[in-house]
DNA sequence: TGGCCTGTTGCATCCTCTGCAACGGCCATT
DNA sequence: AATGGCCGTTGCAGAGGATGCAACAGGCCA
């Protein structure tokens, strides 16, 4: 809507994948150096854009500070982390709170598993919107139409053998997931990693957010994970009491 | 210097401060309402600024991601360097940089001494972590209860007569090292090597790497060596503002 | 129903952003 | 030491785009 603008942010993307001189960001905006020069120097005025001593652009302070107010103000975070903290405590495996943003799925919180595993997800980082067990839970409680309207818009990258294969399959699963109430990743993103999650709802009864518990298949099978179910659904259940007001406390 | 990007971005420490609807952006920026409009509309394309169902504007989930990724790209061994080599020219002596992953503390870089002394140290290799300065700076930010978790683990080799004897010694060291904001290690590893270092910070201040210089005690006693902690504390302070992007200005 | 408030759109005007070209500093090459 | 090339920077004129106005639309409350 607003070309200098709209110029200016598409800088920030460019610079979070790692600093950039001027001539490598007037490239990819296709702009002239002068331009670039300009929009980089207003981006630095507010802090967004910090110049290192090598002369060239990265993110800068108050992109962070800007950051960290705004995860604050997504509440849901707050009260969730204690519980996904004691989840965690009790059953060790990596726990994830996420939420659905403007055709994205984001984590917004992470507890990491107490075994010695690595898994491939960033807080912050969109989230395989296909095929992960929070994607579902968030998508699922989507109208009809919307639903239909972002299945359609996706592409379907096939991780895994497993991964959801295309629209119509990815639809029928957020069918079964709203009717059941939780949601599950069977090796669709990685092969040996299974999820299993739970939604949080508002007030309203609405899903405002989704939790999941993941765990390689070569510490407990599906099979196993699947009985730590009734356990996540009542830290989700718990959150949402909370969330919503309803707190035993 | 862009005025249109200048108000755009002006909205968002705004926005910060809680939601707010247009008129209110709009009065704030002293713009007519149409014009904010386009400005967050813009922002909001590029996720920056996100629209909640009472129709206000507060800030996005992709702020939060946008750090998140910059953060990992960060690379605080290319930003470090530099300062590194420059310290190692006014002082001489060797230069350690050093971080802490699962439960090791490992040399990232070194620059050599320029006295005809080699110190057997090594990039990539662990360090000797219950005396190295570098390993007791980077513990001692972890949380008490981590800190115990990994005193209690390790073993303690008596390298020397002034090695940290045991997980007690070592975890009152840290909560020495984590108030004072610096560490030594004066003949812990070798009787004959001293060092000192100071920690290296993130934009959360969280420490996020550690560096060191070292000497042997036939070319500076270890007081003469003290007496270089104001340098190498500034060096790791300027690191510490140049990774985390704060302007000098 | 009517008035008020807020968000939205089309449009003409004028501002401000843009690209160009020229300059200056830095580095490497000869 | 001199030279050429590269990168960042600046002044300027022209044009494209942002601005504010005014009118419209839709929701809410009296």
């Amino acid at each position: 809507m607003s070309q200098t603008v709209d110029r200016a942010l598409s800088i920030l993307p460019l610079l979070a994948e790692g600093p950039a001189d001027l001539g490598q960001v007037a490239e990819r905006l296709d702009v002239h150096k002068s331009t670039a020069l300009r929009l980089l120097r207003t981006l630095h005025e507010h802090g967004l854009v910090y110049r290192q001593s090598d002369q060239r652009y990265r993110l800068g302070a108050r992109l962070f500070a800007l950051a960290q107010e705004a995860v604050e103000n997504l509440d849901v975070r707050e009260i969730a982390h204690p519980h996904l903290v004691e989840l965690n405590s009790k059953i060790g495996h990596t726990v994830h709170l996420a939420v659905y943003e403007e055709n994205e799925v984001l984590y917004i919180d992470k507890v990491e598993s107490r075994y010695p595993v690595r898994m491939y997800s960033r807080i912050g980082k969109p989230v395989a919107i296909t095929v992960a067990a929070v994607a579902k839970l968030l998508l699922a409680d989507l109208s009809e139409p919307e639903r239909r309207a972002i299945a359609e818009k996706l592409d379907y990258p096939q991780y895994t053998s497993r991964s959801t294969p295309n629209a119509a399959a990815f639809l029928k699963e957020l069918t079964v997931v709203r009717e059941q109430g939780w949601a599950t990743d069977l090796g669709g993103h990685e092969e040996s990693i299974n999820c299993v999650g739970a939604p949080i709802r508002g007030a309203d009864g609405r899903v405002v957010a989704a939790m999941s518990v993941s765990a390689p298949s070569v510490v407990v099978t599906a099979d196993e994970l699947l009985t730590l179910l009734p356990v996540v659904r009542r830290t989700a259940e718990a959150i949402s009491r909370e969330y919503s007001g309803n707190a035993p406390t």
